[in-house]
DNA sequence: GCCCAGGTGGGTA
DNA sequence: TACCCACATGGG
């Protein structure tokens, strides 16, 4: 079985254990990207009480840009790096205004997948999971966002070489997985890596994937062998 | 108190 | 280019 042969292979055992995921409305892009910012090494609650907060805080996008920073900042402080993330969001906002003339991402949608990649990725702040994120879940163009668990499962899984970036394994996936699988293994993988793929601890003999899954060979091993000790 | 949730950018070799 | 670390909050 090749790479590719082994990434459909995944994604049918993940389509059989839980099924084609649905997901909830889509925002509009620019506010699929401040709240992917928000996002950031951050769980989703968190995500959503800062989002909530800076709604509710300042009525229009043009409110948040032309705020004071430390106001911008308080509003999202439950989502944790709220020093960095505000600035930034802030910043998002006037680039856009300036290069654009108005405060919309509206435009993106007449950008091919790559040109519109590329001109998110150029804001500090916005990598390649954030804009990867806009464009699969808002765009609906084809991207697949790479998070840790998808990075840590696609690892184990032997989906990718071990060695090798997020931002690598982000265009190494896009490759491997067929472009209409994207959002349906993305919302996949990172259940299981939610669920059942936890790391350090073995509950992979569990996994609907373990016979594809070289990992918890290796991980009982090592078990076995500390507990050896 | 400690672990867990979980991206980006800047600095260094 | 590849790694290492700072950045911050809240729930269990």
């Amino acid at each position: 079985m090749d790479l590719h042969e082994r990434a459909l292979a995944v994604h049918k055992k993940l389509l059989e254990f839980y099924g084609y995921p649905q997901w909830g409305d889509s925002y509009p892009p620019l506010d699929q990207l401040i709240s992917t910012i928000l996002s950031q090494n951050t769980n989703d609650t968190n995500r959503d009480r800062a989002y909530k907060a800076l709604r509710g805080r300042f009525s229009t996008w043009e409110v948040v840009r032309d705020a004071d920073q430390q106001a911008v900042i308080e509003a999202i402080r439950p989502a944790g790096l709220a020093n960095q993330k505000g600035p930034r969001i802030q910043n998002v906002l006037r680039e856009i205004t300036a290069q654009r003339g108005e405060l919309t991402l509206d435009f993106l949608a007449d950008l091919s997948a790559e040109e519109a990649r590329d001109w998110l990725m150029s804001f500090k702040g916005v990598g390649p999971k954030t804009s990867a994120i806009v464009l699969q879940f808002s765009l609906n163009k084809p991207a697949f966002p790479v998070d840790t668990h998808i990075y840590r499962v696609t690892g184990r899984l032997g989906l990718r070489p071990s060695k090798m970036s997020v931002e690598q394994a982000h265009q190494f996936l896009e490759e491997l997985f067929p472009p209409e699988t994207y959002y349906p293994a993305h919302i996949n993988l990172i259940r299981l890596g939610r669920e059942i793929c936890v790391a350090r601890r073995p509950r992979c003999l569990s996994c609907p994937l373990s016979d594809l899954c070289d990992y918890y060979t290796v991980h009982f091993s090592v078990h076995s062998a500390e507990q050896q000790r």
